[in-house]
DNA sequence: CTCAGTGCAAAAGCTTTGCATAATA
DNA sequence: TATTATGCAAAGCTTTTGCACTGAG
C-alpha cells in the first residue's frame, strides 16, 4: 500500500538512526492520534488493541527513547505516575481539577517570566520547566455548591 | 524537664486531636531544623540516630499525616521521589540543577500571575502551585566550559 | 548476517497496608 | 481502659532490567 510506505517514511524520519519497527510506529501513531496525556498503561492497551503481544516493556522503553529523542515530553499530574504528550509547539503548562480529574492546558511563557522577575536565577540555564496547578475547575465548583 | 515539657505542649499544639508520640515530635522536629528539603529515607535515618526503633513505616505515616494537617508539603525535584518541606510562609519554588543536584529556592507568586495572565483559569480555583524548574546552576556552567 | 529491539518474567524502587503489640489520653 | 499509633513483614504499583529470541537493515 503506498500510504503505508508514506508513514513509514514518516515515521523514520522521526527516528533518525533507530529501526522502524512495527512497535514503534504504532506507539508514535498513538501518541499523535491520542489527546495528548497518556499514561504508559493507556498507551499499552491502546497498543494491545492492534498488536495484541506489543509488552508493557516496549511501551516503557519506547516512551523513553521518544524522551530522549525530544519528540515526546514526560509531564506529572499527579505524585505517583508519568504522562506523557509528543512534543508541543510553545510552552504549556497544565491545571489539574481535583475533583474531576480535567486537565486544562495552558501557554504561558514561564521561562522567560522567571528570568525577569527571579534574581536567583541570573546564572541559571533553565532546560525545562514544568508546573503543576491543582484546584477545581469551573464546572465542579458550580456543581459543589 | 521544663523544656521538654513546654515543646512537648508546641507539638500538641501542631498536632490538633492526635496523639503526641516520640515518633511524631521527632520527625517534626527534624523537618524544622532540617535544611527543608527531604525525602522519607533521609528523614528515616536522621530518625534512626535519635530512635533507633522507629520504622520507615511511621515516617511514612507520620508526614502524610502533616500533609492532611497542611503542617508539611510534599514537593517533586525528580520523577520518582517525593520531598517533603515544612509548609513555607510564601509562596515559593524550585530549580534544580540536573548536574549537582543543588536546589534552590525562589519566590513567585504563581497563582496570582496566572489568575491575570491565563483566561482558561478565569474559573479555576487555584488551591496549590508546583513548579520544576531543571537547568545548570552558576558553578555548573563555569566548571562545564 | 548482525545487531538493535522485543517479549517475558523477574527485580527494583518507593510507598502503603494488615495485624499483633505498645503507648497515649 | 479504650483507642490510636507503632513496628514488622508482606504486598502493591509503576518502572526497569536480564536474557534468549526475533526481525530490521
Amino acid at each position: 500500500m503506498e500510504n503505508k510506505s508514506k508513514s513509514l517514511e514518516k515515521v523514520r524520519r522521526a527516528l533518525p538512526g533507530l529501526r522502524v519497527t512495527n512497535q514503534r510506529a504504532l506507539i508514535l501513531d498513538i501518541l499523535r492520534q491520542g489527546h495528548g496525556h497518556m499514561d504508559a498503561d493507556e498507551v499499552y492497551q491502546l497498543a494491545r488493541a492492534k498488536q495484541s503481544r506489543i509488552s508493557l516493556s516496549t511501551v516503557y522503553r519506547t516512551l523513553q527513547t521518544m524522551k530522549k529523542l525530544g519528540l515526546v515530553d514526560e509531564v506529572h499530574f499527579d505524585e505517583d505516575h508519568h504522562h506523557y504528550e509528543v512534543k508541543p509547539g510553545s510552552e504549556h503548562h497544565h491545571m489539574v481539577c481535583l475533583n474531576c480529574g480535567r486537565v486544562i492546558e495552558f501557554k504561558l511563557p514561564l521561562a522567560s517570566m522567571i528570568m525577569k522577575h527571579v534574581p536567583e536565577a541570573r546564572d541559571f540555564e533553565i532546560t525545562g520547566t514544568e508546573t503543576r496547578i491543582t484546584g477545581y475547575c469551573g464546572e465542579c465548583r458550580a456543581k459543589m455548591k
